[in-house]
RNA sequence: GGGCGAUUAGCUCAGUUGGUUAGAGCGCAUGCAUGACACGCAUGAGGUCACAGGUUCGAAUCCUGUAUCGCCCA
């Protein structure tokens, strides 16, 4: 044994080894639907990375999470899915991709065309795509790899599908003219969350507007500061504070934009305006600004879009304005056209004032281009209300989308963890922000909606009716209230055959909707399309047999920042598509820092890459800090310094888990190679042990009991729930980390020692039985070493992580043992104290006195033999009447006294004990004014008085003890 | 501007309904090659719980306000 372990735990030999042995015993950790009642099935869908992406340590902290719960309930015997897969995610993708192919090719999307460019994407996700994938197996991750699904694949493309076409049908898709933000550079309205805001440089600049048929008083001009002059052109209104007295006389009446020459009325709101700021008038551009389109919405202004679709001025850029005609027709927007307008403001000396402004721009994450809010027509999923309510695939019914998202999060069908976070959930879809679903982009899925000539549309009745009745189910028509295009949406391959055929005969005319679907729209169904909806054990196949068995899932782990974009989404689609919500809870884990409190960012240089850590200091100890770190609140700081040998990031925090695996190893190679045992003893075979002489054995029993009490809980089926059921991660590892170093290394061990050496089968057995339920308690947390070292258990063949968890188990529960230990070592400690004090060399062995009441001395003569040879010490007397010895230094623990022989130090006596005295007195005093407030003994719980009243009594009677010491010491 | 979070030992964090002397890891100090482990062992030092009020017999904990940092939404 002992010379097939090194004395340093070297994780990357085991865990290669260790992973691929596991993907064999259990065919990639596959899980089917069994027959298990609910509260033995537990599931949970990955939140699908970016097919794009690398591991970073917010995966890593997420995939441990979620690793740690699925090991932990497969060892409890709960049928276990683990769902892994990744996300096409469109706008990231195929950014990266056309900046590749332009790199390599200088060619852009519209040199290689559609269908190329997504050939071109697809042969790049084949080769890159499955990188993370392969980064999170190195973590540990237990996922059902055989299952492992893409956001774009057949399976979850025909959920999209099912999907579309029952919001259609339902009227809840819709295409509406709104304002969306509008990547110029990509040409593809992007979402709110993928721009991010940088401060710009720029000017705020004021303009006279004329005031149309002046009257007496009048001023000449209204004045109108704006940072973007350019939107002017598409002014549709000037609006003032109703209650402004410099403007009030003027509401109603009308002003004429510079340039276009276009007259717009003076309008009251008092949402859009401040009286205090700038002049109090502001300009009104309800095509290009989310604040003013909102005041056109109010005031049923006209919108009047500007922009072409690669950002420059269109038609409507120009007018005729004191007899001269300007035109702006074909400059870029934001720069040429701003630049120009200011020059023939400045020309007709329309420019009030010109100063410096700072303001926040809106750029694209994708193009890092600026972005234009564009007046355009989209499709929307409609997530207000709607009269008479929409229906849930339940039956039951429901407000509207938003609503019934709400309603499941305040009822407790879906629980949010940390608590506080529901409230940020509940407050976003409470706007009820119809949701824009159209992306002009190429890399996603395809919105199945065509449009159809108008007079064409009897011959599309015609074919579908030809069609067997079952794709007829498939199709829609339907006029768009909007535009009042004819269009149809479909669903089914077969369905989509038709519509070609139809159109090679070339008989008829319709067009594909060019765009393809926000990525959210397919990462909302992920629960449901991984486990096979719609079908719904409609086959005997398995994979149809997921969806009754394991959903609703049980836990979504996940970052804060998607709790609306995602987790709202699932919820809403869940329950009416499906009838149910996609999980019963939910767990928010906390984002990680670096030491100053700053994100990681790949731009700050200050990010930890995890495969990094693994290499250096193995999966195990990554996850073990990881999860120490994973507390409730919402930010956690890891100090990262640059590794002066590889250059890397990494953290000292990792140490500690490097540490820690490394006592495991040693520990367990200890006592491994002292056992000639073949089996592990039983439960009952432990307990006749632990019933025999020896305390030490009892105790670490019940400690052993107690760590597994406090992780899983008491009863088999958990009626007091326990730390990982709690998600309570730091507590989990701080748990393990005490009971595994302190109790069972630093005192068992030790303790152990000599009947280690005397080889007695007794203490054998109990080392070898804690060991193992210590492995398996460990396993959800540590998964490589503990399943390497489980292989070396005598008679070991099954699989470690398939093994049981362990349950607490009264019988095994001691407390007097546990007491008894607990003095032992307090007398111990004083002991080893004095010997650090006074310097004693190690090996020199301690003459002992202990002077003790009656009850202690029982304890502290049957714990004899494990003082003295912990403290290397000789106890020569103990007992209320042990008389201190000439020149012995004494320690006081309680009203024990402790004499140590021959070691005495006058001075240093004296400090130590003067020392103690004045802590004393202070405890003394404290306690005496408490008990002297009659306020606090009528008004406080007996049992508290009463507590204090006994501490009172021990502090005195140390303090006693102390003083006695002092007064000898004094007399010598 | 609205909402949320954080502020406890040099650092990173615990502290579960208010109640006995506020804990851990790292770091620090001293000693130690001890038949598992120096990625170790033993012992120790180190905290007016951000600040100011308030409630209470009693506050790190509850309330109000202030400051600093951060996140989300607009």
């Amino acid at each position: 044994m002992t010379e097939e372990l090194s004395s340093q735990y070297q994780p990357v030999e085991v865990e290669n080894r260790i992973y691929k042995k596991w993907l064999d015993q259990t065919g990639g950790f596959h899980a089917v639907a069994g027959d298990k009642p609910v509260d033995k099935r537990f599931s949970m869908v990955i939140p699908p990375p970016n097919v794009t992406g690398a591991l970073h340590l917010g995966h890593a902290i997420n995939a441990t999470i979620q690793d740690i719960l699925a090991r932990y309930h497969r060892m409890s015997g709960h049928d276990t899915l683990w769902m892994p897969g990744i996300d096409h995610a469109g706008i990231a993708t195929q950014a990266v991709v056309e900046k590749t192919i332009f790199e390599k090719e200088k060619k852009n999307r519209h040199d290689l065309g559609r269908e190329e460019l997504v050939k071109r994407i697809w042969e790049w996700k084949e080769k890159f795509g499955n990188r993370i994938l392969d980064q999170l197996k190195a973590v540990g991750a237990s996922c059902d790899w055989p299952r492992t699904r893409f956001t774009l694949d057949d399976t979850c493309a025909g959920a999209v599908r099912e999907a579309f076409f029952k919001l259609f049908k339902d009227g809840l898709i819709f295409r509406g003219l709104r304002l969306v933000n509008w990547d110029t550079h990509l040409q593809t309205a992007v979402a709110d969350d993928e721009i991010y805001h940088e401060a710009v440089k720029g000017q705020m600049t004021s303009i006279r507007y004329p005031i149309a048929d002046r009257r007496d008083g009048d001023p000449e001009y209204l004045i109108v500061a704006t940072t973007r002059p350019e939107t002017m052109l598409g002014d549709t209104a000037v609006a003032v504070h109703s209650a402004d007295p410099r403007y009030q006389h003027l509401i109603g009446r009308m002003v004429v934009i510079p340039l276009v020459g276009r007259k717009i009325p003076i309008i009251a709101d008092d949402l859009l305006v401040d009286p205090k700021f700038g002049t109090g008038v502001v300009k009104v551009t309800p095509a290009h600004d989310p604040n003013d389109y909102a005041t056109g919405q109010r005031h049923q202004l006209p919108q009047i879009n500007l922009l072409t679709p690669d950002g420059k001025t269109n038609s409507a850029g120009k007018g005729e304005f004191q007899g001269q005609t300007f035109n702006y027709e074909g400059l870029k927007f934001s720069s040429e056209t701003r630049k120009r307008v200011l020059e023939d403001l400045e020309t007709l000396g329309l420019i009030a004032e010109k100063k410096p402004h700072d303001h926040e721009v809106g750029h694209s994450d994708r193009s890092k281009t600026p972005i234009e809010p564009y007046l355009s027509e989209q499709w929307f999923v409609k997530m207000g209300d709607v009269p008479g309510g929409i229906t849930l695939a339940d039956g039951t019914k429901a407000d509207g989308l938003a609503q019934a998202a709400i309603d499941a999060v305040k009822s407790g069908r879906v629980k949010i963890t940390p608590e506080r976070y529901a409230q940020g959930y509940i407050d976003w879809l409470a706007q009820k922000r119809d949701w824009c679903i159209s992306r002009q982009l190429w890399w996603g899925h395809r919105i199945p909606v065509w449009d159809i000539a108008q007079q064409q549309e009897p011959m599309w009745q015609e074919i579908v009716a030809q069609a067997p009745p079952d794709n007829q189910a498939n199709v829609h028509f339907t006029t768009l209230s909007s535009g009042g295009r004819r269009v149809l949406v479909q669903k089914g391959a077969d369905t989509e055959a038709i519509l070609r055929a139809g159109a090679t005969d070339g008989q008829l005319q319709f067009r594909e909707d060019p765009d393809v679907l926000d990525t959210w729209f397919s990462s909302a169904l992920w629960p449901l399309s991984t486990l096979g909806w719609p079908k719904n054990g409609t086959s005997d196949k398995p994979e149809d047999q997921l969806l009754p068995y394991f959903y609703p899932t049980s836990v979504l782990s996940t970052a804060r920042e998607i709790l609306t974009l995602w987790v709202a989404r699932m919820v809403m689609f869940g329950l009416y598509l499906h009838g149910d919500v996609p999980f019963k809870q939910v767990y928010i884990h906390a984002v990680i820092q670096d030491g100053n409190g700053k994100p990681m960012k790949k731009s700050l240089g200050n990010g930890v890459d995890p495969v990094d850590i693994v290499e250096s200091h193995g999966a195990d100890a990554l996850r073990f800090t990881l999860a120490s770190m994973a507390t409730e609140t919402q930010d956690i700081r890891l100090p990262v310094v640059k590794d002066a040998q590889s250059g890397k990031n990494t953290s000292p925090r990792f140490d500690a888990g490097r540490n820690f695996a490394n006592k495991i190893w040693n520990a367990s190679r200890f006592i491994l190679s002292n056992i000639e045992l073949t089996t592990v003893p039983t439960l009952d075979e432990v307990i006749q042990i632990a019933d025999g002489k020896y305390l030490e054995d009892r105790w670490i029993l019940s400690r052993l009991n107690d760590t597994a009490a406090r992780l899983g809980g008491l009863g088999s089926s958990r009626e007091r729930p326990g730390l990982i059921d709690e998600f309570r991660f730091p507590d989990v590892c701080s748990t393990l980390y005490s009971f595994f170093w302190n109790d069972l290394c630093d005192w068992y061990l030790e303790i152990a020692k000599a009947r280690i050496r005397r080889k007695d089968p007794h203490v054998q057995r109990i080392l070898l039985y804690v060991l193992r339920s210590s492995l398996a308690l460990l396993h959800p947390v540590m998964p490589f070493i503990t399943e390497a070292i489980w292989e070396k258990l005598p008679g070991s063949t099954d699989l470690l992580m398939l093994s049981e968890f362990p349950q607490a188990d009264a019988s095994l529960n001691y407390p007097e043992a546990e007491a008894k230990i607990r003095t032992i070592q307090e007398i111990t400690r004083a002991i080893r104290d004095i010997r650090n004090q006074y310097n004693v060399d190690m090996k020199r062995t301690l003459e002992t006195t202990i002077q003790t009441p009656a009850a202690d001395a029982a304890v502290i003569s049957g714990g004899a033999e494990i003082i003295q040879t912990l403290a290397n010490a000789k106890l020569i007397a103990v007992g209320l009447d042990a008389k201190k010895p000439e020149n012995s230094a004494t320690a006081v623990v309680g009203s024990t006294r402790i004499f140590v022989s021959d070691v005495i130090d006058r001075n240093a006596e004296l400090a130590r004990l003067e020392k103690r005295r004045s802590e004393l007195e202070k405890l003394v005093a404290s306690s005496n004014a408490k008990l002297g407030n009659e306020a606090f003994v009528a008004k406080a719980p007996a049992a508290v008085v009463q507590g204090l009243r006994d501490q009172l009594q021990r502090q005195e009677s140390e303090l006693a003890t102390v003083q006695n010491s002092l007064a000898e010491l004094a007399s010598t």
